[in-house]
DNA sequence: CACCAGGCAAGTA
DNA sequence: TACTTGCATGGT
């Protein structure tokens, strides 16, 4: 069977047993880049606060937070952990997308997903992950997002070697999926939902796991 | 108590 | 190039 019709394969099982997953829990663009920076080796529920946070505050906002001396925006995102290295990198980007782009969000968003994401790699704090959990949840272009997951999930079952590396895994998707932007948010929300649910680092219950036998 | 979570950069050899 | 360590909170 070839790649391509082993990854569909993978899709139909994950989406049969868990359904649409509603990703990316953010309510505007901006707020998806703050979440993206957040949840970095972050658990969610703690993103959710320090987002709660930054909105009771009145700074989910670009020029709002842009304001913000950093120890402040520091303590909103304390939650999230890693907050005084997350307040600098939200400023970062910030100061990136205010000196390139005057603070133009939709222009920044907008440009072609090459030019944005080796844009979003130049600042400081935006890796591989970061930047292509932007592009596809807050510009909506067709980028694939690997994370750890992705890569435990496919190397547990044999379908990748167990050093393959973030671009190695990325283009097994790009390359034999067509770019949907509507697929690749799906898919990786399900990925991430079946890493949670049955495939963790310890502990793993691959006996009830929907990929068993593939 | 230990381990982990929707990583990344900087330091070391 | 290939490891290792620091960053730090809150849930299980």
């Amino acid at each position: 069977m070839g790649s391509g019709e082993m990854l569909r394969q993978i899709y139909q099982r994950l989406y049969d047993h868990f359904g649409p997953q509603h990703w990316w829990p953010g309510e505007t663009p901006f707020e998806v880049l703050v979440g993206a920076i957040l949840t970095q080796n972050a658990n969610w529920q703690n993103v959710e606060k320090a987002i709660a946070n930054l909105r009771d505050a009145g700074v989910l906002d670009l020029e709002k937070m842009s304001e913000l001396p950093p120890d402040l925006l520091a303590g909103y995102i304390r939650p999230s952990g890693y907050y005084n290295i997350k307040a600098g990198r939200l400023r970062n980007l910030l100061a990136h997308i205010n000196q390139a782009h005057g603070g133009d969000l939709d222009a920044f968003l907008g440009q072609d997903a090459a030019v944005l994401r080796e844009e979003l790699l130049s600042i400081r704090g935006i890796g591989p992950e970061t930047a292509d959990s932007m592009i596809l949840y807050a510009a909506q272009k067709p980028v694939f997002v690997v994370d750890a997951y992705t890569h435990r999930i496919l190397s547990r079952h044999d379908l990748i070697a167990e050093d393959y590396g973030y671009q190695e895994i990325q283009e097994l998707f790009t390359d034999n999926l067509a770019e949907d932007v509507a697929l690749f948010n799906e898919y990786h929300a399900l990925l991430v939902r079946t890493g949670k649910e049955y495939c963790r680092k310890s502990a793993p219950r691959c006996d009830r796991c929907p990929l068993r036998g593939l």
